[in-house]
DNA sequence: CGGCTCCTTGATCAAGGTCAAGACATGTGG
DNA sequence: CCACATGTCTTGACCTTGATCAAGGAGCCG
């Protein structure tokens, strides 16, 4: 399910300063890199389970990974996304919570796992990590609360705009102008928090309307102004 | 709109210990209350608005507050509530972002307010004041992206029974069984995200099923194992 | 008493969920 | 290389949930 490759070296790491570990002195940098444990994960690997208990966080050197809470049926909802710079399940270690959602990689990715005690004293020791993880989890919080603003009041066309807006933000583009992440439409309505036929329906009707270009599981957004107007922001 | 009052005394108030605040030292509470300032404000008055920038963070001394955001067609969505012993306003104030709520007092309310740059020195200076304020987004974090789920993937009738076991258990009873809070079904539709006339509509059919007992705005739960089981957590 | 606000109920309707069936693509092993 | 299996996508038909609209009643306050 993983295994281990060669390592990534947190004090000189390229993803650091994406993370709130750039706070770290070098020093603190250094004493991490001897903690971590770095692991290659294949796509579709569960890193973790929703409602376990975390042993640390992790730091994605690569790939992307969904993160989701699963309904009483079974059905996934996607809660955000992680790629490289990201910590994940740094909730969890924070607030000292079983995991409140299962972490699953997109693709084939790296993580370091930075064991919950190394990670809970440097937030303790050194305040402008602390606070950047403050301002991290605060950050969460708001798009949280807009997004629980969005599913109780808009419709799912709505909320597959503004979705289709969030990849592109989160995401980027490929050289062809492509939203940058490979998602099923099953993937897709787990989003929105819809069916999926809901989603094809849309897609295909956004399609017809010259907004978005598809192809496979691509997806090109041709005008941005008319998208941003029906997710209506 | 509000006027100042007797102000309770930091370092040694009674909501203190309910608070993040409890981890200060005698000298640090001492600081705190030279610089707070202490406001009553009627029933109905709004504390302040989403999007606006605050000056600090709140207190509640006394009291029972919404937070709610607002929708593109003015509806309000309840995001939490607040009772004395709880602060609001930290998230923005710890992110540094804009308000995401409107904050509005559901009864008289007494608030003391502490300026932001006291507030974020307390928390780069004090450790332990930092990890409980971690902790509490943290936890709220966890609290939002339960509702995700529930709003993305649950009936109103599951979503309402939830609420009546959120609000027991965060507004607790009064001697005589009923909700220790008063609300309107408009309010309530706004926590359960749905209309008015289906909170009265099931309401009334729980009451008919013997699940709860109403007496104008209040509650009882007469069959908490039944509710519970509606609420499929 | 008149004017609020809030609650309640009934009728109607649309958004979107569910079900079923088939197309298409991809990968696998023989 | 083919046959098959599996997973994903797509479309159409249908039906349920819950939103909306309308109207009246109840309670409360100046």
């Amino acid at each position: 399910m993983s295994k281990k490759i060669s390592e990534p070296i947190c004090y000189n790491c390229v993803v650091k300063e994406l993370s709130a570990f750039k706070h770290l002195s070098q020093e603190e940098a250094e004493s991490l890199f001897l903690d971590k444990a770095c692991n290659l994960y294949k796509k579709g690997d569960i890193i973790y389970y929703e409602g376990h208990r975390l042993r640390g966080v992790y730091c994605v050197y690569k790939g992307k990974l969904k993160l989701y809470k699963t309904g009483p049926e079974g059905k996934q909802q996607i809660i955000r996304f992680a790629k490289p710079g990201d910590l994940i399940a740094f909730r969890s270690i924070l607030s000292g919570e079983a995991a409140c959602t299962t972490a699953q990689a997109l693709e084939d990715v790296v993580l370091c796992q930075i064991p919950a005690q190394v990670f809970l004293n440097l937030a303790r020791n050194n305040s402008n990590f602390s606070m950047a993880l403050i301002k991290l989890s605060c950050k969460e919080l708001g798009e949280s609360n807009k997004f629980i603003l969005d599913l109780a009041q808009k419709s799912v066309r709505e909320r597959l705009a503004e979705a289709l807006l969030l990849l592109l933000d989160y995401f980027e583009t490929d050289d062809d102008g492509f939203i940058n992440v490979t998602l099923t439409r099953e993937e897709i309505a787990s989003i929105v928090g819809t069916a999926t036929e809901s989603i094809i329906r849309l897609l295909s009707e956004f399609k017809k309307d010259g907004l978005v270009e598809l192809k496979g599981k691509k997806i090109k957004i041709l005008d941005l102004k008319k998208i941003e107007k029906i997710a209506n922001i």
